[in-house]
DNA sequence: GAAATGACCGGATTGTTATTTTGGTCATTT
DNA sequence: AAATGACCAAAATAACAATCCGGTCATTTC
């Protein structure tokens, strides 16, 4: 059995899969041509072809690919036994650390900024509404033990999210940059506590 | 005395101004042209720069023309009787609302996101630090009397300035848009009340 | 002679055309 | 039957010409 040549399909598609997601996280969407990465993954261009339809396709299943990722940091890092204030806090700094680690999301969004590319901004906006329908899951459980307050679950994940990102990420020019120990004191403030004395 | 051509130099700079400030908020900052204004001022180009240095600094006058208004309609809004909350609410409903209805802010906000302009966005960015700045100051005071939790009220204040706009503007895509009284509600619930059971 | 002006300048922008690149196909090869 | 890469039309880019615009300053106006 030859090696070289004898290859299944499935390898096939995974070698395509893994150097177009090293591609895209590396040059960006419009930056990566199909020429390229099937040069670079050792195959013909018309064999891409074979699994994926075209060049947005294989671009939204190594999205898919990162998303499923994320899922598994989030299942990862949560913990049963703490509270939900707890993990909520937890999987937010991991989930955002590995993403803004990652380095597609973050090539993305230098294209987004730079250039607009829509395939690029559809991929980050994949990524934020499974980030918020992930926590809209955990923050219906908490409403239904009783540790969260009557609410929409949809809206209330994506208010924490926003939340989370302008005492983070967002809004840099606009506030002192915080530490992760800061940033954790001030949402659990503004977000779990709320500012009106009690 | 001849009223067509001896104007004091007063009358030709709030001449130019307010010509400039309709062209600003008719075509934004990059397709306003010095000589557009001058015609429509019925001024010599010249003229012009005998009382702004250049175009930057004639824009930066009407921002900040501007950033004065919204603070009048803040104080316009004030009502020292009510609690803190309420003024809040109000003030934010009544400066956002002039502000979105305000061709100069409209305009620019379109710039920015077609082209980038870096004018347009510092323009913009001028008039959320103001706003945060005034509600900041209202912050400071509703924490002396006790009236809200102690915090830092420069944060607090942009904080409250992004949970209204997650709850109105931004992020129209990911939550259906909500009417005023529902806003309203949910600012107070996020915001002021908090998450966490009580 | 102080204030106002608009012709003028160089750099930036825009419009136009020529050239190259790229996503996708399909006849041919393996 | 699976894989391939030469090929194509459309899109992106480069090259160049023409135009526009912010800012200046010698001249005019009052």
């Amino acid at each position: 059995m030859d090696l070289t040549t004898d290859r299944k399909s499935t390898d096939r598609r995974k070698q395509v899969l893994e150097t177009a997601a090293r591609s895209f996280a590396a040059f960006g969407y419009k930056a990566t041509t199909m020429d390229q990465v099937a040069k670079a993954a050792g195959v013909g261009k018309g064999t891409i072809y074979t699994f994926f339809a075209n060049k947005e396709e294989l671009f939204e299943q190594i999205v898919r690919e990162l998303i499923a990722e994320l899922k598994a940091v989030a299942e990862r890092t949560l913990d049963p036994a703490l509270p939900f204030a707890d993990n909520l806090l937890r999987i937010l700094q991991q989930v955002l650390a590995y993403r803004d680690r990652h380095g597609l999301v973050v090539k993305l969004s230098q294209e987004v900024r730079e250039f607009g590319t829509p395939m690029a901004n559809g991929g980050l906006e994949a990524i934020e509404r499974s980030i918020i329908a992930y926590i809209a899951g955990h923050v219906g459980e908490a409403i239904a033990k009783g540790e969260v307050r009557q609410s929409d679950p949809a809206l209330t994940a994506y208010m924490m999210l926003k939340m989370y990102l302008a005492l983070t990420a967002e809004g840099g020019h606009l506030h002192e940059p915080l530490d992760a120990e800061q940033v954790l004191a001030h949402f659990r403030f503004y977000c779990l506590e709320g500012l009106a004395v009690k």
